[in-house]
Parts: C-alpha cells; sequence; structure tokens
DNA sequence: TATGAATGAGCATTCATTCAT
DNA sequence: CATGAATGAATGCTCATTCAT
C-alpha cells in the first residue's frame, strides 16, 4: 500500500467516522426530542459545533433522518435473514427473532425510537419510502411465521391472527423507548423475559 | 327560567359544543400528523374556518393539546377509578383495567395517541406536570396491582416487576395507533384477546 | 348586487390592489438591485411591512418575479398583437412596433430592466419558461418583419439579417435602464428619435 | 542572472498565470451566471479545486470582480487613447472607437458582460468608484464627439445629443451578450454592420 | 364569531471566508 | 498550493399569535 493510498483511505476514514460520530449524535437528540421539534441548532450544540457546519457533513436535516433510519434498518434486516435463513422451527424462530429485535434495539436505540415515533409521518415523503416496504415486509414476515407457528402447533390457533402480529410487534419495539444501555438488564435478559411473557403469559399456572 | 338566562345557558352551551367540536378536529390532526408538525392553519382548514379565528375559541395550540389531555385522562382515571374501588382481586382489576383502557382508546383515539406520542415532550413544560403526575400514578397502580396479583398467587413470581409493567402498559396503549371504532373487532374483542395473550401467552398448551 | 356580493367584490378587488402595489414596489427593488441580490426583507422595507407579512400575499420571492414578469409579457404581447393584426406594411409595422415598445417601457419599466438583466438565468427554471417561449416569438416576430421589409424594398438588403435584429431588439430595450417617466422626453418622442436613428442612421445627408 | 533570481521570476510568472488562468475562469461563470448568483465555490468547480483554495489567489469574491473589471477597462481606455490621440476627423474617430468596442468584446466578452450588468450596482462600494469614473469618461467622450461630429458636418444635428450617445453606447456594448469568438462573423465583420447602420440606417434608400 | 392582514421570532439552509494541516 | 473542516452572518420562508373590522 502506498503512502498516498495509506493517507486516502485515513482521510475517508476519518470523515466517515466524523459522519458517524454526528448521525450519533443527531439521533439521540431527534429520538429525545422528536425529529420535527428538533433544530440543527440543538443538534448542533449537543455536537459542539454551529449551526452551519452540519452542512458540510450533509445535504439536510431529512438526509440525517434518513442515514439514521436506513443504517439501522438494513443492520437489522440483516441479522433478521440470519435467522430466517437458518431452517429452525416457528417457535424457535420468533424467539431468535424477538432476541435479534432487542439487539437491534441495544445498537441503535436512538434510531428506533426515531422509527417509531417519526416512521408514519416522514414515509409520506418519496425519499422515505423505504420505511413503507420495510413495513410491509416486516408484516409479511410476521404473519407467516405465526401462521407456521399454528401449523407446526407450536401456538394457540384461537387468537386473532392480525392481532397477534400488532401484539407481539408493538411489544418488542416500544421497549426501545425505555431501554438504556448497561442498565440492570442486558437486552437479552430482557428479550428472555419478554419471550416468557408472550409465550406464557403472566397469569401463574 | 327567564328568557335572557335561556339564552345565556344556550350560547354557553352553544360555545362549550363548538370548544369540543374544534377539539375534536385538532385532536384528530394532531394525532394524525404529529404535535409539532400540525400547524394551526392545518387544524383550522380541517375545521373549515381560518387560522385566526380559533384563537377566539383557545388561547393557544398549547391550551388546545392541554384540554385534549386533561378532558381524555380526567375520563380515564374516572374510570380506573371505580374499578379501583369495586374491590375486585387482583386478577379480575386486571381484566377490568384493560377493557377499561380499551373503552378509553374508543372513546378518545386521537387524544390517546397524542398522549404517547407527545407527553414526554410536552411534560417539561410546567403547564403540562399533571402528565407526570398520571404517569407516576399510573406506573404506582400497576406495580401495586401486579406484586397483589403475586402474593395472591395470580401472576407469575419469576418474572421482573419493572418489565412486566412495562409490558403491560405499553402493550395495551399502542394499540391506539392502528384502533379503528367501528372496525372487524369491538374494543371489548381486542380488550379480550390481548388479556388472553398477556394472560396465558400465545404458545399452545 | 347585493350588499353581500359587492363586499366581495370589495375586498376582492383590495386585496387585488394591495398585489399590485406590492408587486409595483417588489419590481423597482429587483430592478435597482438586481433580483438575487435583493432580499424579501429590502422588499418588504420598501413596502413599510415585515419580511414574513409578504407571504401573506405571495407564495415566494419567485412567484413575485413570475407575476411582474408575466405581467408585462401579457400587456406587451397584447400591444404587439394589435399591431401586427393591424394590416400594415413593414415600415409602418416597424414603427408601431417600436413606439409599443417604448410605451411598454413606459408602463413597465421595471419589469423591463427585469426581464432584460434576470430572465436569461430565470428562465433555467421549469416555471419560466415562458420566457423562452416570449423571446422566440419575439425572434420570430422581428426576423419575418425584416424579410418583409426587405422584400417589399422598405429595409436594406446588404445586412445581416441576424445583426439587425439583434441591433434593432437591444436597442429598444436597453433604454429601460435610463428611462424616468415624466422626463424631459415622453415614451412617443423617444421612440421618434430612435426610429429615426434606426432607419435613416445618425449621419448628415 | 543568478539561478535563484531566475526561479523567482520563474514562480512569480507562474503564480500571475494561474490568477489569469483562475481569472478567467471566474469571469466566464460570473458572466453567465450572474456575479451575485454565482458562488465561490461554483467558480472553483469550474478551476477544478476547493472553494478555500481560491482564497490562496484572492482575498475575496470582491477582488475577483475588481480585477476581472480593471483589466478590462485599462485594455479598453489604452485602445481608446490610441484612437483619440491619432488626430482623426469626427467620423473616423467614431468608427475606430466601435472598432475598438468590438474588439475588447473580442478580447474580454465575460468581462464586459459582467461590466454591462453589474457595474451599476458594484459601483455603489468604494472599491468600484473606478466604474463609475469610467463611465462619467465614457460619457464626455462621446458626448464630445458626437458634437463635434456635428459641428463638422458629420453628423446629423436634428438628433438629441444624450439620446444618440445613450443609442451607441448601448448599442454596441449590449452585443457582448451573444457575440462568440470564432462565430460567422469576426468582430471587425460586426463592428462594419453596426457601423453601417448606425451611421446609415436599416432602410432602402 | 369569524376574517384577513400583519407581526416577529425562529427555522433550515447557503455561502463567503478562515485556518490548521 | 491545495485541502477540508469549521465559522457566523444572512437569506427565504414558516408559523403561532394579534387585532381592527
Amino acid at each position: 500500500m502506498s503512502p498516498r493510498r495509506r493517507d486516502a483511505e485515513g482521510t475517508a476514514a476519518a470523515r466517515a467516522e466524523r459522519r458517524a460520530e454526528l448521525l450519533g449524535t443527531a439521533a439521540e437528540v431527534f429520538a429525545s426530542q422528536g425529529y420535527a421539534a428538533t433544530t440543527i441548532r440543538q443538534v448542533a450544540d449537543a455536537a459542539g459545533i454551529l449551526g452551519g457546519s452540519l452542512y458540510y457533513h450533509f445535504d439536510s436535516k431529512e438526509s440525517m433522518a434518513d442515514e439514521i433510519l436506513s443504517t439501522f434498518l438494513d443492520d437489522m434486516w440483516a441479522a433478521y435473514d440470519r435467522v430466517l435463513d437458518a431452517g429452525l422451527g416457528a417457535r424457535e424462530t420468533l424467539e431468535a427473532i424477538v432476541v435479534e429485535s432487542f439487539r437491534s434495539i441495544d445498537r441503535h436505540r436512538p434510531a428506533v425510537v426515531i422509527y417509531q415515533n417519526e416512521s408514519k409521518h416522514l414515509s409520506a415523503s418519496e425519499r422515505f419510502h423505504y420505511l413503507n416496504d420495510s413495513h410491509r415486509r416486516f408484516e409479511e414476515m410476521w404473519i407467516a411465521l405465526l401462521e407456521r407457528g399454528v401449523a407446526e402447533g407450536a401456538f394457540r390457533a384461537d387468537l386473532d391472527r392480525t392481532l397477534v402480529y400488532r401484539f407481539v410487534r408493538d411489544t418488542v419495539w416500544v421497549a426501545a423507548n425505555w431501554y438504556q444501555r448497561g442498565g440492570r438488564l442486558s437486552a437479552e435478559d430482557i428479550a428472555k423475559q419478554y419471550l416468557a411473557m408472550v409465550l406464557e403469559g403472566i397469569q401463574a399456572t
């Protein structure tokens, strides 16, 4: 590797790192104040630079949200796909999906919060149509999984399919609102307990 | 009753009715677009009047949100209090609380959506401190109920208390995002199925 | 006519009048400072209101320029069309067109200045494509007129057609840069002298 | 000449050459987009460097315009002065001035365009007062020339002096907007035809 | 009650300019 | 010589709010 090459990679990497750093800051502010209610100056303040300086790195406020959300979704779907391709039974698949979901929350908590709170509004714009696509794929995956589970005798057949889907979906993602990395319970701990509640219920047996 | 008196009451009642009508419209727009992303003009458009005219009825955008949320919370707590005062066992209390929650969603769907999406941000301002109070009371109620249930042998003892609380709380309220009055399932139907899921789990037995 | 009708017309007329008043102010500022170099606040200052208030009347800075230019062009082409439809000889037509051009300058001086200075840049945007259309029609009209004049024996045949077109076109419109209503010479006076120069030249005979 | 001296001259010359190159690029961009509407980045892009790098060569955007315009004006006045010092008759002087004007357009087309479009605005600033001086000198030269021509019996006496001045002045410079080096007609060809039109008129005799 | 014109603070974004490397 | 990250003032525009009618 020539020094020139190393230099070029060095600055490209530094640039990418700075972007990621700023996006992390932006994601946190968007998540805690809401995307619409957050001003670009608040993001810049949190990053320790001036408002205008953000535009050296990003085209617009929207493009920040775009990059935050698509990074999260790409990562999440990669994890989901690994699970779905593993050829597990319905129940094991559900467990693995829930675990991966909590791991996603662990890795991308602010992005998940933004996804939940803002995707309905953002997806109206062309640029965020992939949110709808992801949402549709998500629903199809869950419905198929739940039906397979009923067919395999793993899940109850007496519940409304759509209701169960929504129940599981919301139950998992909403946790992003209170989850804190490094808290009392790890993402895996929480996943285990959530699975116990979702699969077995909370009543004593 | 003098005609004068009747007139006064008539106009006072008419005024209150108009307020309620406008608040209903505002709540729907706030719920569907988000409070911060909604302009006062959009609310006025939806109501068929001009932006400035809303200020005859309300002091500010904030006061609309205030009235929407406090009306909902008052109504919900009245229902909760009736349940809590009925002297039921833990399990029956939980069932009744969940049913009342879905009835609240049925009666105040837009308000519930606003409550979920915006209360975290709104409660920072003095005027909305009652949101924090309500939240705290809510948590205390649920924790106490769950502990009583464990003590009574109705609920499992092997689950993290706080996790169960959050699980049940979120699970119920998030449904406001998709619930539609007059849909396939009534609020009571949904409550029954949610209770089945929460209490017994979704796995086949 | 009902009072209601009169009222509606009254306010509609008042609104149109205010728009025209503001557009006149904007046109003058755009003409004297240049469109790009003029801030919306400068226009507002000249109108005695605040920057934001202009947006009650107009969608954008661009839409002001649009309305200024299209009003001028519509008026000018109406006058041109009256001349072209009158069935005059080439020389008389040229004289009438030049006279109408100076009258247009008299009525729309700032708009003409904006047209000259900014149309090249503005016409890049879709919204201002009609500037290109007008330009093309203008060129066709002049070329046809000059050729007819040569055929009729009214104009010299030894000059480059395109050069003559540009000469006459520029010669007339550029006068908007210094013309002042109520100055020593009226628009018609100037037209007469310009025609003398263009037709007969400035050298002594 | 020591090697050291030659180096210094070499780099100084190289620097001057780079400046001139960059100024040529800047002039073209300013001319085609308008000075105010052109960003320093667009100039830099056109030059193949980054925005900040221009500041190694120039103090400011303004100083680029300054150098572009003053270079053009110095060159033009040098040519004019040669003509004026030649002791020609009024008519021959006018012809020579017009020819030199078109030669200036040929050599400095973008600068001429900038001069026409922006000098009115630029000359407000102290730094560009020489634009006013040039303008005044220009006017005096033309008025004197035209009066001499009338006195010598070369030019018509029945036309408004100021009008003729403006007519000739604008007519010549405006051509910079469409002139293209290497086009069908050379600068001298165009000058000849313009002189024919200005002196003899366009009507058949 | 409602209108419509205006306010004025604030927002996302742009851009000339600086400067350490 | 050039880069690239940052500055900070300014810009077009939005929007909650006011108020005379």
